[in-house]
DNA sequence: ACCTCACATAAAAACATGCTTATATAGACA
DNA sequence: TGTCTATATAAGCATGTTTTTATGTGAGGT
């Protein structure tokens, strides 16, 4: 590995911290790869993850922060959704996460996800 | 942001959260960048980082248990130098990282850089 | 054998992170 | 206005992480 340095216009090192910190959590890969499905609000995540909903909120935020997903209320919900703008390299980073789609499937089956006008 | 979704192998998850939380760490993401420029050891590194030898050799292991990086011993030196095999993601993840050739020139022009048989 | 230099490891202190419980905000609706 | 649901925030606690200081290991040279 020698060849790497710069084709992409290097990035701040904090806002990279910032970045590898969020993404350094079990449950905050868990909901990328989620969201890599489709948008999700909190209320969706939290049966999900098996977390209480302060808990998956304090994770939104820090993935927020980070830039890595971006948000859009809608009524009562906050959607969240990926953020492909901040970093050339997550495209690559989430290709090698889990397809969750399972999950999604098995919160429909429970009669959990949300409906809105959108679907 | 809608179609990733494994082109790559999916990678287990918590080998995942080890490598980015070693990328989490400004002190980390600067040796990988300085790793980029060549092979260095920890001697080298303790100057240029400012930090004392413990705390470097620490975040070396972080690093190396993450599959980040690889070591070579040569004489009473370690050398580490980037590990491009386990991540397919490395390669784009490292190319945002600014360029930190100036700083090793820094260290030759203090006579701190190691020679050895082969340079 | 001894000393020196490079590096690793261990224990403790300082600091950061994640989860819980409790509480606040904000929209929908009666 | 009041109530319900979804979400955010704050404080406290437990756990993890990073750094420091002290010490151990191993190679090279005398």
């Amino acid at each position: 590995m020698t060849e790497p340095q710069q084709q992409a216009q290097p990035l701040d090192l904090d806002q990279l911290v910032d970045c590898y910190k969020a993404l350094g959590d079990k449950t905050r890969l868990k909901i990328l790869a989620l969201l890599c499905c489709e948008e999700l609000c909190v209320c969706e995540l939290v049966p999900i993850l098996g977390m209480t909903q302060p808990a998956v909120s304090q994770h939104m935020r820090k993935l927020k922060q980070a830039k890595l997903v971006k948000e859009r209320r809608e009524g009562q919900w906050v959607y969240y959704s990926l953020d492909g703008t901040a970093y050339p390299f997550l495209q690559a980073t989430l290709a090698v996460l889990p397809n969750l789609q399972h999950e999604i499937e098995n919160l429909k089956a429970q009669g959990l996800k949300v409906i809105n006008c959108c679907n």
